[in-house]
DNA sequence: GCAAAAGTGTTCAAAATACACCCATGC
DNA sequence: GCATGGGTGTATTTTGAACACTTTTGC
């Protein structure tokens, strides 16, 4: 078994069988909505961060310790959102060239042949407080929402059903909160909810609405760099935590 | 292993390792919401029902032939709301009972008293619908959901997060149109808002609402035996199903 | 006669929507 | 000079909330 300090390995004895987590972390850059994606130095596809869960935890606590172990911090919105269950949905090469790449022995390895089911996770941090941490035969990259690069097994699913969670849930997610940095202006807060409602909103109706929820306050700053009418920089006054989303 | 044609029995080698699921079934009787369960002869407590995954089953399959068997049609609304993987959430001595009832040897059981992870299902059915068959050792029964009894292991907790589910998820669910028999009153549907919302609606803005939206239209007939002031029936035009919840 | 259940409309407030004009800059 | 991004306000429509009186029967 070869590792190493930047990565683990897991020992079928210390974990639940036939039974994995995935997370499809967010975050906003760029204006744009992405994924953080990763792929091993000889495979094909690009995958979720997932992993297993360890006897002595629960499937939160796996999905964090995933987390941190690529991003640094645990300290982000995760939300579980749904469990993918098709007997066909693992695709036995994928963990095949994983058991090459990390096991002494094929009998070593050969509990990963067997079925899995995958409880989805979708976490919402913020793109500067991110440092990530990667295994030397691994690549960790964030991939615009709208342009994902061909992705294994069922992944795509995961993300399309991330997606369409937050969607539904946006109302009472404090998304903007989760995936902005501390200041921010209006319009990147708008198209994070154009992103994900696939939809435009008014300028000014999306303004109105915000700054009477009460949360968002208007900075007495502007953009700094832009001479001319640069953008008002707003705030959020106090986590949205509150509300209770289940 | 004592067996009959009113039950089944899951062996290990055909089963998902340490993975099963529970359903929350929900059915609205005498104005009040219900819950079914089961109780084992020589048990304390009662349970929901549950049961494991086949290995060429998915978690829905699996969850609809468990509510087929006990209540005699999978023709109902089923969705997947929690999984639940409290690393402690599994009461070994209730299941040591299921094993001394059960399996032929100690042996043979031994797997039940590994650890397990549980998907939790909500289901909406009609009452009327329902033909609850149990086994010879086994007692199934539909209880007020304010009303409950003692119950197995993390139960209580997975039923109290079905209605917090199906409370954020009121506006999208057609929850009358699975609860409700073919025509109905307009309080009845008002008492099934009420109770899972736990606050009291406005008669008559209740009902302008309702009829605003579309779905639910007033037939010609009042229920009859009652002479007075008979309340009108109301019935749904078309399935609400159109809309996808996630 | 009084409590219980059911029928029926109006008014007001709040929220969502639609929409237009100005300004400064980069190209 | 024109396209881009950003600042600001008003009018209309829709939705939600509050609210009272009458009828019939059971007890």
């Amino acid at each position: 078994m070869k590792k190493d300090n930047f990565d683990y390995y897991y020992k079928e004895e210390d974990i639940h069988p036939g039974f994995s987590v995935d997370c499809v972390i967010f975050s906003f850059h760029k204006r744009k909505l992405q994924v953080l994606l990763r792929k091993f130095a000889l495979e094909d596809y690009w995958s979720l961060l997932g992993g297993f869960m360890y006897n002595h935890e629960d499937s939160e606590q796996a999905a964090y310790r995933i987390l941190e172990h690529h991003t640094g911090t645990r300290n982000m919105f995760l939300r579980q959102f749904h469990l993918f269950s098709d007997p066909t949905r693992t695709d036995m090469e994928q963990n095949k060239n994983y058991i090459n790449r990390n096991a002494s022995s094929e009998e070593e390895g050969k509990w990963l042949l067997r079925r899995f089911i995958t409880m989805g996770y979708y976490a919402l941090v913020k793109y500067d407080n991110v440092k990530l941490s990667a295994a030397p035969d691994e690549s960790l990259k964030w991939y615009d929402i709208q342009k994902l690069p061909h992705l294994q097994s069922d992944h795509e699913n995961i993300i399309k059903t991330a997606l369409k969670t937050i969607r539904a849930m946006l109302p009472v997610i404090p998304i903007g909160y989760e995936l902005l940095p501390e200041k921010f202006t209006m319009t990147e807060l708008r198209k994070i909810y154009e992103i994900i409602m696939e939809k435009e909103f008014d300028r000014r109706n999306f303004q109105r609405k915000i700054l009477s929820e009460g949360s968002v306050v208007q900075l007495d700053e502007t953009v700094s760099g832009k001479t001319y009418n640069p953008p008002i920089l707003y705030s959020f006054r106090a986590p949205d935590m509150d509300k209770e989303l289940l």
